[in-house]
DNA sequence: GTATATTGTCAAGCAGCCTGACGAAACGGG
DNA sequence: CCCGTTTCGTCAGGCTGCTTGACAATATAC
């Protein structure tokens, strides 16, 4: 009962273009946790990239994180809960506006932060030594510009 | 309190991988379903794909589609559920063995099908007038080599 | 100085998956 | 042929990751 698989497709052709994506998505992600694990960095999970991704170096708001992520000041605010928990970050009540909290992350949290762009690099060089260099870097570029095609 | 954003990233260089996937992904599956649903074809989720990709032209089994999909009996019968309620699928028992039910696609559950794949072709040859050909098809290939390399 | 907007929190709900338990039907060995 | 075991789909309940709605505390604008 627990699920596995995938396999080929049933229907005419090649694997659909959202499959395949989302695959290689999954392995990237499921490679940098299991990598950031084995470096001690533990209990991080793919949802907290939205903090780790958008923070500020002097700290930055939920309602800012929130807005950078594309997610509610609830959903910001519970990953915050969890990295805080966990000791990556910690919240402190900006003296210029009592109402807000500037969330910094702590010295564990940088080198957290740290260790997931080194590992992400180490990724795709260890594609690049498969696929070549010029592979890796024109998949990245080319899915660079299918997005800013997209928000014009 | 309606998400929205997505802005460059704080940090250093350049986006994440898999900020990267999850963006293209994103982008494709809403250009797929906004057509779709253009298309006379309403009611249709990204995760109705599990379905749709892997059922046979004969008909499937709920447990055949469920490992093919890499998830449950359960999670794959709530599927069918809606799409039999779409008219997209429908349920016939096995008279080969009557504890199975054969799921097997409708008129317009083939149609929509067909649609799927018609437009997911259209959207990456609109990708390689702006880009080149060449681009996307070296796009995908990298994507499966990657998928390849990994499950070694 | 009071109306208005903003910050973060509490509460509740929904989607999309999971595990566990089950009755009905098929299968396999004696 | 009968009975233990396996396989089919379903029911029930739970977890995660998000949402909308409502709110007290605080800041801002006129």
């Amino acid at each position: 009962m627990t699920p596995s698989g995938e396999r080929g497709e049933a229907g005419a052709g090649q694997a659909p273009l959202p499959a395949l994506l989302t695959q290689a998505k999954n392995i990237t992600i499921e490679l940098l946790h299991r990598r950031l694990g084995e470096d001690g960095f533990e209990g991080i999970r793919y949802r907290h990239g939205s903090v780790f991704r958008f923070i500020d170096e002097e700290g930055s708001r939920l309602t800012v994180l929130a807005d950078r992520a594309g997610l509610t000041k609830q959903a910001i605010a519970e990953l915050v809960d969890e990295l805080e928990r966990l000791g990556y970050v910690e919240r402190a009540t900006d003296p210029k506006d009592r109402r807000a909290k500037i969330i910094r992350l702590t010295e564990r949290g940088l080198a957290g932060q740290a260790a997931a762009a080194r590992i992400l690099v180490d990724i795709e060089r260890r594609w690049a030594l498969h696929l070549g260099q010029d592979r890796i870097a024109m998949l990245r570029r080319t899915m660079e510009e299918i997005i800013a095609l997209q928000s014009e």
